[in-house]
DNA sequence: CGGAATCCCATGGGATACTG
DNA sequence: CAGTATCCCATGGGATTCCG
């Protein structure tokens, strides 16, 4: 899709259009991360998913992977330079959302049962 | 899903996560639009789409819907207090998205110029 | 004009099992 | 640990038609 490439809006939603996209920018934000690490703070991705976003990222230059030869394996994710640029739009994205409140009965109809650590 | 709903990244993404709805927030911050405004400058958007977000967003007081009971009708689309509010988000996404520059065979395969059913 | 109603499909993503 | 490989499903969204 997309009617109007010229549009910034447009091609950024093309980068972080996807589900998981933010919120694993929102992690790598907070510095380099392992493949696990992610896994486990965003909740229930699958695997899948994970890598498939994780790789898109990487070929559009916004995140580094690194492989370490050990064993164990150890894979890192980091934000490149133009990774990092995000922090903008995520960070508008945290702050309104922190403020914003949903009037009654407009909230997304939420699973409710995420056992999670107050991570952040 | 949601697995930190105290994330406000998280609760943005359940405002505009949806594919069209960035592109209508943009429409709407340059001022008050009409149901077939928006249904032109957004491209291809089906009349079913456009009017459930809109209606998801009229649900969580960013938009305000407007009939006058004219013949034609006339409906008019424009964003409250809280909406404008969002202006950041999008502002940020424009200007992130017209500074990025995808690497070479990292852009998002375009469909071109096939007219067909489905184009997406 | 601004939808509502239908029908249908593509795609993203989930669950699970397995491997280098 | 960090994925792959499969299989499967939900759902968002497209196209079309009709209505007040």
């Amino acid at each position: 899709m997309v009617s109007r490439p010229e549009c910034g809006v447009e091609r950024t939603m093309q980068v972080i259009g996807g589900k998981w996209t933010t919120l694993i920018l929102r992690d790598l934000l907070g510095g380099t991360r392992r493949f696990s690490d992610l896994k486990r703070t965003l909740g229930r991705v699958s695997p899948k998913t994970l890598t498939e976003r994780l790789r898109q990222l990487e070929a559009q230059g916004l995140v580094t992977r690194t492989v370490y030869a050990e064993v164990p394996p150890r894979v890192e994710y980091a934000l490149t330079e133009q990774g990092q640029s995000l922090g903008e739009i995520i960070a508008a994205m945290a702050r309104w959302g922190s403020r914003w409140t949903p009037p009654a009965g407009a909230e997304v109809p939420e699973a409710a049962s995420a056992p999670l650590s107050g991570a952040r």
